[in-house]
DNA sequence: TTTT
DNA sequence: TTTT
């Protein structure tokens, strides 16, 4: 329960095709970039001038095998989330701040493409999952999520076993959308 | 107009006083910690922890007076405003960010507090605003709003007109805040 | 899942004491009447005229019960839920609508007075639900949720065990409700 | 100002074209039937059911003209604004209620099509605006907005003039979408 | 740093 | 980096 209300709500387009990665246990974890614009009267010259906000969005569970799937670069969406914001020490040893739109099972996602939406029978190649990029340390902005206590792994993995013999983890609705 | 939808709403109470600043046009702009609580069941122990969001929000204009004005440390808010990150130098003269809820002419403020709400009786103390803490220039996450073009002069003023040779708007959070 | 947003989101007060109910199976509903106030500006006289909007609310669920228990006539709260129209038949035999904010599993409920809010401490004597108003069968408002098909009996019963030879659970606001 | 939240956030699609009339003194008013979509599991079949919520949208102002030139039947579009019940009278004399969502000027309408929104090239015949229905004094569940004291006339008028050979009425940002 |  |  909360004692509090922490709500966000956006509608913007995807910057790029969704990033997924799998905590150890083998859940989706996927990273949007949301953009909202708007625009504003400028006071000087009294112009109409876009102005584009980005969103950092992290999904979790079913929500986020959902939107790793059908999700595109380009992609509309309807996001409802919260805010949540994490340290994390920058190459100097100094921490920094990400602030992110945490969607989980309390948030909710919409596609709002004619396409896809419902359909989204055009995904034929289905997407290959941005293959595992070669983890070279970089400091990151990468949130670390569903690291147990005693859990000495790096962050996300590829799904419970990784890349090896793997049967196939998730991704189990391959026809019918779930939305 | 917007051409997105970038909305964001909370219910949580002040970690502080506001802190309230002016643009060079008298326009009064306020900072608010907002905390948002939650607990989660902890997988491990089954046990419920509280877990506390913090949330930096910027008021403008009516809203802000009100703000400003009324509410103090604990006060219990409702706010809806919209996501936007600001980029800075950091003094090692990197980039940061910082994400804040803008609450401007087209977001909301209510206060939960019973007294207070709607009487303002102890207004008659203007609340005096915490005192400007001698500035030890670090490069600061206070944003720099309403600063027009061909403007020098730093940041927030004082109340149009300011009390006399202000060097020195304003600053705070002598230290380390995350964001 | 959904494929659009019904999302009602308000902060008002309580108009009466919220009355519960219970589903065949002892699943809590609770109905609240919840005011909403807004005041505008008189184009005519320029004066600030205060307006109140009433809302009818349903609740289910655990957030049933926890209203049940704690709010109280007066009670400040945040709602969460979406809108719903039901149809009912008036007693001359006419269609008529009564539109409804839900809050189940899906919504949220805070409590915002200062008191009772985690509190309770008055839950002890259990409120003793506003005695069953002796029902003049008039075909009413309130709804009839919980109804499995194959199952004859009356919409809300007492809870799991209650019921002995209850007259009869439901009925209330005799007069006039605005919806 | 508010003293209290009353907000309604819905994405949907339309059920119909708009229907547009004006206040006496020229304002366009919109009606809007629109569909928010769910689906639930059958608890007994277990299976997926859809379900349709038909919401009545009223909306006023610059984002009623819009809304009117733009949007039609089938059209996918988000809506933030107020709950409101208005009384009225059946022809039996009785009180009937029906509740609405209102959008003026604090609410948000965003188109959510690919097509239209900012082009809406396809309006090439501009749609003619539901003509004027002879008004047969149908017991109307159509809202009375715009009446002044010391009006008598019924309801929506065309703009200024009213039904006659009407000029036009609105429309007056024909060529540059203000969104 | 808040609140319960 | 998206979209119109």
């Amino acid at each position: 329960m909360a004692r509090g209300v922490n709500k966000v709500i956006l509608i913007g387009n995807l910057g790029q095709d969704p990033e997924t990665r799998y905590t150890p246990n083998g859940n989706a974890v996927v990273n949007l970039n949301l953009a909202t614009d708007e625009s504003y009267k400028d006071r000087q010259t009294g112009q109409m001038v876009p102005k584009t906000e980005w969103h950092r969005i992290v999904m979790f569970g079913k929500i986020a095998e959902v939107a790793g799937q059908y999700l595109r670069k380009g992609s509309k969406v309807y996001i409802e989330g919260k805010l949540q914001t994490r340290k994390w020490q920058g190459q100097d040893g100094q921490d920094r701040y990400t602030t992110e739109v945490v969607v989980d099972i309390n948030g909710q996602m919409q596609m709002l493409d004619s396409r896809g939406a419902g359909g989204g029978m055009d995904q034929g190649a289905p997407q290959g999952r941005p293959q595992p990029q070669p983890q070279q340390n970089q400091q990151p902005p990468q949130g670390n999520y569903g690291q147990q206590s005693g859990q000495q792994g790096g962050g996300y993995n590829q799904p419970a076993g990784g890349q090896g013999n793997m049967p196939e983890p998730v991704d189990d609705f391959d026809d019918d959308i779930p939305f």
